[in-house]
DNA sequence: ACCCAGGTGGCCC
DNA sequence: GGGCCACATGGG
């Protein structure tokens, strides 16, 4: 029963906290790229990365004419890792990437826009169904190049999360927990792709202005 | 010299 | 079905 008091009051505080970081940081008309398929490169590289190092990945894709999907379907592996090295898990990223766009290639003509041409749960299931696409990097497809209202978790959504005291999740980290945590995010929302996508870019700004401490400050 | 970053899949029990 | 672990660079 309090249980329930605290799920209660924390979507309540939900929309004050999102119209809070709104007024402080401002639209942030995200995601940082100039294509649908630009994303999902940044998202496939981004796996557990700084985004600054992401940034030099995709330059020197650029500065090298690859950034497109049939460049990468067909590059040579050993070509495409000194490009994305600066990503960090260079070799795995590499062949995730590689097969992503052969995979696009093949089965859309390298256009992610047919891909998302099909219902949330098809696509997601799609994404999902392809080596190195986790929930994280499926969500960010979605809702950052498909336009699809699936609320993105990752490692700041969770640490908003308690910052502000929102849900209490029962499950421990994990993939149940990234269901969990998102669920409470969704299930509380309007189904509205501009504020999942407004939000989500939010709390990654939230993160970004207030880093984890190591050891001090709470 | 640490610790951390917009995760994921492969083992092992 | 859960608990570890490798993966790797760049910045604080």
């Amino acid at each position: 029963m309090p249980q329930r008091k605290n799920v209660s009051n924390a979507s309540r505080r939900l929309f004050s906290v999102y119209r809070m970081l709104l007024s402080e940081y401002g639209p942030q008309h995200w995601w940082p790229a100039e294509s649908s398929f630009e994303v999902c490169v940044g998202a496939i590289l981004t796996q557990n990365t700084s985004w600054k190092n992401v940034e030099n990945a995709i330059a020197q894709l650029k500065k090298h004419g690859k950034l497109s999907c049939r460049s990468l379907a067909s590059i040579p592996l050993s070509e495409l890792e000194p490009l994305i090295r600066a990503s960090g898990y260079y070799r795995q990223k590499a062949i995730r990437l590689k097969k992503f766009c052969q995979y696009v290639e093949t089965r859309y003509h390298g256009d992610v826009g047919k891909l998302m041409d099909q219902s949330l749960d098809s696509c997601r299931d799609e994404l999902l169904s392809l080596h190195g696409i986790g929930p994280e990097t499926a969500d960010s497809m979605l809702l950052y190049a498909g336009n699809k209202p699936s609320f993105v978790i990752d490692a700041y959504t969770f640490r908003f999360n308690e910052a502000f005291q929102l849900f209490v999740l029962r499950e421990p980290p994990g993939r149940k927990q990234y269901v969990e945590l998102k669920h409470c995010f969704e299930c509380r929302l309007p189904r509205d792709e501009k504020l999942f996508n407004e939000f989500h870019a939010l709390i990654v700004m939230w993160g970004k202005r207030n880093p984890k401490r190591h050891s001090s400050q709470p």
